[in-house]
DNA sequence: AAAACGAGCAACCGCAGAACA
DNA sequence: GTGTTCTGCGGTTGCTCGTTT
């Protein structure tokens, strides 16, 4: 959709009130004179491109042209890909809004186009789940129901190191402990993603009660998640991707729904008592945020949003009637 | 056909810490 | 030790254009 040349003529160039600063869109020419002085001078002394008269921009300005446009080998006007979009998804969840260090695991992507993938992720995921049931796009989707697909080959990161990064995403889902098979489970009537509605399904399914089977938990080589959440006839036909899954762990997570404050408890359904499992506790001390350890992202209502899928629902088919499960 | 909406993106701003004088 | 400048980061703004109504 982006082509690199659409901004070109996006707003008048603006001078401070000095008249010697511009601002705004680079011309060709003024890209020329940055890149010169990079290769005199190396990316640095961005002041000194202004004092010595070879642009009206500030060194700020001259920086960020050169990191999020000019450098070389940037992925300019390339979509993230899909294991792109699980390394911000995983990082984020483990650095919290540290788009610079998100950066480092990306060639050729800059703190701002992560932090601007993100930025859209986030809106679209929250006019997901905010949109009244009667809007019509989301509507549409909602009739029409619903299976989501795997997400393409979701592996774990090529860190360079194999220390810290790859501890996070796995605890997550792996944990002996996680589910004990002494604890009955109650399927919870979950806000939007679980309506009944939107799934299309019986929602009588919803007030089953089962066990999670040993084949459920998570082996070493690939994080799954807590098919518990899931009616049990919906465990069979939804392989979720790596994030879909990673959203209904969270959804067991009892702070979940104080994520919902706002939401009227008539729109739970008529399921009215809940139990959920515990949050991940891998280890003494952990419990407090699902096993996420140390970063800065309380469950809120908008860390909720943070983890929802970007795929939740880019990938809808229409769901096999309840007579073929 | 036109208006409204939303996605995607470039570039700005303020702040903080590092480096320098 | 202090003040100033530079650099880097995260948040935000506002623009264009495609899509939907």
């Amino acid at each position: 959709m982006m082509n690199g040349k659409r901004y070109h003529h996006y707003h008048h160039h603006v001078y401070d009130e000095m008249g010697e600063i511009k601002k705004g869109p680079w011309k060709a020419e003024e890209d020329e004179v940055l890149i010169n002085h990079v290769k005199k001078y190396g990316p640095r002394d961005w002041s000194s491109i202004r004092s010595k008269g070879l642009l009206q921009r500030t060194g700020k300005s001259c920086r960020l042209r050169w990191v999020n446009k000019l450098r070389p080998n940037l992925k300019n006007g390339v979509k993230f890909s899909a294991e792109e979009e699980r390394i911000v998804i995983e990082l984020q969840a483990e650095f919290g809004n540290k788009w610079a260090r998100i950066a480092t695991y990306l060639p050729g992507r800059t703190d701002n186009d992560v932090k601007n993938f993100w930025s859209s992720r986030q809106k679209r995921l929250a006019r997901i789940l905010q949109t009244p049931t009667t809007s019509s796009k989301l509507e549409k989707n909602r009739s029409a129901v619903a299976v989501l697909h795997h997400a393409p080959s979701l592996e774990a990161p090529k860190f360079s190191s194999s220390t810290e990064e790859e501890s996070s995403s796995k605890s997550q889902f792996c944990s002996s402990s996680h589910f004990d098979n002494s604890e009955m489970i109650k399927m919870v009537p979950l806000p939007d993603l679980m309506n009944p509605n939107l799934l299309n399904f019986d929602p009588n399914l919803l007030q089953l009660q089962f066990t999670p089977s040993e084949e459920n938990i998570c082996n070493e080589s690939q994080p799954q998640f807590p098919f518990s959440v899931l009616p049990p006839p919906l465990q069979s036909v939804l392989p979720l991707s790596f994030e879909s899954q990673e959203l209904v762990t969270r959804l067991e997570d009892p702070n979940f729904l104080d994520a919902f404050g706002h939401a009227d408890a008539s729109e739970l359904g008529s399921v009215a008592h809940i139990q959920l499992v515990q949050p991940y506790c891998g280890q003494e001390g952990d419990c407090q945020n699902g096993g996420r350890g140390e970063n800065d992202n309380p469950m809120t209502p908008d860390s909720f949003f943070d983890d929802f899928p970007a795929d939740m629902f880019d990938h809808i088919e229409p769901l096999p009637s309840p007579s073929d499960w």
